[in-house]
RNA sequence: UGGGACGUAGGCAAGCGGUAAGCCUCCGGAUUUUGGUUCCGGCAUGCGCAGGUUCGAAUCCUGCCGUCCCAGCCA
């Protein structure tokens, strides 16, 4: 992956443990993993936890897992393990032959349960769940706060033999007991200050079909005791995982050393949260789910899925990956700075045409009757190996009508009655006069004429004409559909809600503008699906794969940085 | 009145006792057949606050303040 993304010239706090851990002879070689849980598709908050886990491996010269944490089977489903596999593939990371499952370990897990049952340190609890949250000794409200403080109780079935456990557990197993009648729970300190440590449940029963054990299983495994020990059965050296596991890492420990199983290693960093976005698979299903998108990979959505759809390519993504650093703190990236890089990365790679959103007819008076003239235009002034296309021009073209005012606010430089401007790669024309509809009072046309000298948009007369603008010849016209994105939600933290209110509340009303009169130059018809181009003056697209061979759409991944934008509202603010 | 972590610019983030990197945003200016790109320049006498140690502190010590996580038989 060192050809994929810049490196830093530090070493992140992770990166600089594990270099200490080889120096020290702790570990050998370096192992990771990614666990995803198969119960939603991956966003950008699993491609920074990508980035970190087969970079760090990569970078000292070791292999990362590719895991399915898969010992919930209530929510768990084949649908979104290979919605994973795909996502992870065209990121650009590769797990090799490296595809493990949770689930495979059951019966090992079994094992070392039983185990610790022998060793005295787990025992089978017959305790229903409200009773287990009672006996912890947590749930006690204090003014309106909650106090953690109150030491828990030993549950009255603690003290059972390791025999008597054994056979219990053995029973659990093969369906004796009722669902959530009994529990597998790690005999640790029912007094312990860290929550976790008291007594956790190792084991509950769930007579569940399971996406890949069927029905072979009725008893599931918790997170706390399955993954410090699956990791261990991977050899994996370094455990990295979010911050909010972090209260968890003695209970990992504790397993580990108690199973007497490979020790690796839990180091925690922050999770990314992205400005006007959600980031959990919980929020996200909502969104799904409450159809205020049209699925997971709906092109606003955070997911990879989404951002592909948008048109993000995986480079600039990594880029981005690779500018956010790694540490402990809670931050908020701004979404802006992805945006920064998807440019960067397009700016390179994606060829420019010319498109029209909101057309408006513009009229060439002295342009010879019925003559079409063919003109070069440059693919990709970033990349001259992208070559040179063929563009139509007549007497009468469409042109954005943002693009021409009936009176110019200050700092205009585009078209408007008497002004000049450079029709991108054609002619410069000047601007004689426009026509507008009698009840409407929409402009309907604009009249101008051309200077036969300025034959792709030269000057020969090096005068200086400031304004540039694309164009679309009328007869070749290729009807398209833009789709016109913008963030999901308006709120840079949009969880951050008033009381009563949802994070619904904070969704954009303007985050998909259809705009179904678009026109676009006739190479257009060349775009593959998936494929992300420049339209010259406006943003970058991608063609999305719902285009027929009639109408093709675009999805519009960014636009461009847009200075008028900025000048223009600044005269508005306060105009001079 | 518990435990675990974290506080450096508007947003990220280096810095590891020798006098505040870099990136995004923002603001100027140059170049430009995309108001794009590119290029120059500006943007923390200051590192949550208060003390202390030291010739010297963002870095070490003490105390305070703030923020986040922990009450699933979810992961």
């Amino acid at each position: 992956m060192s050809e994929l993304v810049e490196k830093p010239e530090y070493l992140d706090f992770i990166r600089e443990a594990v270099a200490e851990d080889l120096r020290t002879g702790r570990y050998k070689e370096v192992r990771t993993r990614f666990p995803p849980e198969p119960n939603g598709w991956l966003h950008i908050g699993h491609a920074k936890a990508l980035f970190v886990d087969f970079g760090v491996a990569q970078d000292f010269g070791g292999k990362c897992n590719l895991r399915m944490d898969d010992t919930n089977p209530e929510k768990e489903d084949m649908e979104y393990v290979e919605a994973i596999k795909r996502d992870i593939k065209w990121l650009g990371f590769d797990w090799e032959d490296r595809l493990f499952f949770a689930s495979d370990y059951y019966e090992k897990l079994y094992e070392l349960a039983c185990k610790l049952i022998k060793k005295g340190l787990a025992y089978v609890d017959d305790l229903d769940e409200e009773q287990i949250k009672e006996f912890r000794g947590t749930n006690v409200p204090d003014k309106n706060n909650i106090t953690y403080t109150p030491p828990g109780r030993n549950s009255p079935w603690r003290d059972r033999s390791p025999e008597e456990n054994l056979d219990l557990f053995e029973r659990m197993r093969v369906g004796e007991f009722a669902d959530g009648s009994k529990t597998l729970r790690a005999k640790i300190d029912m007094a312990h200050p860290n929550l976790l440590m008291r007594d956790p449940v190792m084991y509950r029963i769930r007579r569940i079909p399971h996406y890949r054990t069927g029905t072979k299983w009725c008893i599931y495994p918790m997170y706390d005791f399955a993954h410090p020990l699956s990791d261990a059965i991977e050899g994996i050296t370094h455990s990295l995982c979010s911050l909010e596991y972090e209260i968890h890492r003695p209970l990992y420990e504790w397993f580990i050393q108690n199973c007497e199983v490979f020790p690796s290693r839990q180091i925690e960093f922050a999770r990314l949260n992205l400005s006007h976005t959600v980031l959990s698979k919980r929020w996200l299903l909502q969104l799904v789910r409450e159809k205020k998108v049209k699925g997971w990979d709906d092109p606003r959505m955070p997911t990879i899925a989404g951002m592909r759809r948008r048109g993000y390519p995986a480079a600039g993504i990594r880029d981005f990956l690779g500018r956010i650093g790694i540490a402990k703190t809670d931050s908020l990236v701004d979404i802006q700075l992805l945006e920064h890089c998807i440019r960067e990365e397009l700016n390179t790679h994606a060829n420019r045409y010319m498109a029209v959103i909101n057309p408006v007819k513009l009229v060439i008076e002295n342009w010879p009757e019925g003559k079409i003239e063919w003109l070069e235009a440059v693919n990709n002034p970033e990349d001259p190996s992208a070559g040179i296309r063929k563009i139509p021009f007549s007497s009468t073209l469409y042109i954005d009508r943002d693009d021409f005012r009936e009176v110019p606010p200050p700092k205009y430089y585009r078209l408007y009655p008497g002004n000049q401007v450079r029709l991108r790669y054609g002619y410069i024309v000047t601007c004689t006069g426009f026509e507008k509809n009698p009840t409407s009072g929409e402009i309907e046309k604009i009249r101008c004429v051309y200077d036969p000298n300025t034959r792709g948009g030269d000057a020969p007369d090096n005068r200086k004409v400031k304004g540039t603008i694309q164009w679309v010849c009328a007869i070749h016209a290729i009807p398209i559909e833009a789709r016109l994105y913008d963030h999901l939600f308006e709120a840079e933290r949009p969880m951050e809600v008033p009381e009563g209110k949802t994070f619904f509340d904070n969704l954009s009303d303007h985050s998909l503008t259809i705009e179904s009169r678009a026109v676009a130059e006739p190479a257009v018809v060349e775009i593959e699906k998936g494929q992300t181009v420049q339209f010259e003056r406006i943003g970058y697209f991608c063609k999305d794969p719902e285009s027929t061979s009639s109408l093709a759409v675009f999805n519009r991944t960014v636009t461009l940085r847009d200075t008028w934008a900025k000048i223009e509202k600044k005269f508005q603010e306060k105009p001079h």
